[in-house]
DNA sequence: CACTTGACCTGTCCGC
DNA sequence: TGCGGACAGGTCAAGT
């Protein structure tokens, strides 16, 4: 899915509208999709939204919170009481109206504002669970650093890398142990960025290029932020609406398009069967 | 142990 | 227009 800046993008719209309301119903249609008891959540009331790399945290007033991974396509939609029609503009890739076919679990509240997870691909999950045990849930517990974490300085960042030598760089930054929240967009522009060949061993890389790399991660991840997140095929926030960054993306999907830099062609090859794209001129 | 591969699903796009 | 294949932002279990 959406990666680090996609679900921070719904955390905070979600945050403006949830907190407060009271959940009064819970609907699905797709057993698989939905762990634990949609029961243990009725009557409560939402108290905080929060992020944790690629998941949505909702806790409720009954010590029961949500866990919510969107995986490659799901999408969280936010539909106010008093529009018919969805939030925001109904463009594609949100091309059917919601409900839809790829509808699979709905939220009523109290205001009569639901909250719509769909997802084309049936990845996604939302999990009931006692806020107590949610730190202790075993992909929550085993995620490394939050890349904007205060504690995770360039020294320890470079520590935590140099353990892992004979990882390809690219596939390292996808690994959520080692770093929370990065996916497959912001790891081919981070690289890029950093002028790093994503195929390069970690033991292969110099001090210079573990510290660009460290800089170049925090400044994409912004960037995405800041644009909305990147809307390649199927995201959209949770209002409907696209984001921007594949505005900015300068290799991601970009297959044989001149790079901005040197004009050579931008290849793609597969690293762990994730499409992985590259300036073979500017990426050493 | 560290790392790689296939599975989970359903759709779009591209070439012939 | 139809058909087959490649590809799709993420993890997890099983295999090497």
């Amino acid at each position: 899915m959406p990666e680090l800046p996609e679900v921070e993008t719904i955390k905070r719209q979600l945050s403006t509208k949830l907190v407060g309301l009271r959940l009064t119903d819970f609907w699905s249609d797709t057993p698989k999709m939905v762990i634990g008891n949609p029961e243990d959540l009725l009557g409560s009331e939402i108290k905080e939204v929060r992020r944790r790399a690629k998941l949505l945290e909702i806790d409720t007033s009954k010590g029961v919170t949500l866990l919510i991974h969107l995986k490659m396509t799901g999408q969280l939609l936010y539909q106010d009481k008093t529009t018919d029609t969805y939030h925001g503009s109904a463009l594609p890739p949100l091309k059917k109206p919601i409900p839809n076919s790829s509808t699979h679990v709905i939220l009523h509240f109290d205001n009569g504002a639901k909250l719509y997870f769909n997802d084309l691909r049936k990845f996604g999950y939302i999990k009931i669970l006692r806020t107590n045990d949610v730190e202790h849930t075993r992909i929550l517990s085993e995620f490394g650093p939050e890349p904007f974490d205060p504690d995770l300085t360039l020294e320890n960042f470079i520590t935590r890398l140099k353990k892992r030598k004979t990882m390809k760089i690219k596939q390292l930054l996808l690994d959520q142990k080692f770093l929370a929240g990065v996916g497959n967009i912001y790891a081919n522009e981070a690289l890029f960025k950093a002028n790093i060949d994503p195929r390069k061993k970690v033991a292969e890389l110099s001090e210079e290029q573990m510290k660009e790399l460290f800089k170049q991660v925090k400044n994409v991840l912004e960037v995405g932020i800041k644009a909305g997140g990147a809307s390649d095929q199927t995201y959209v926030n949770a209002f409907g609406e696209k984001g921007k960054f594949m505005d900015y993306a300068v290799v991601y999907r970009r297959k044989g398009k001149p790079c901005e830099t040197c004009g050579a062609k931008i290849e793609r090859i597969a690293l762990g069967g994730r499409g992985t794209f590259f300036c073979p001129k500017c990426q050493l």
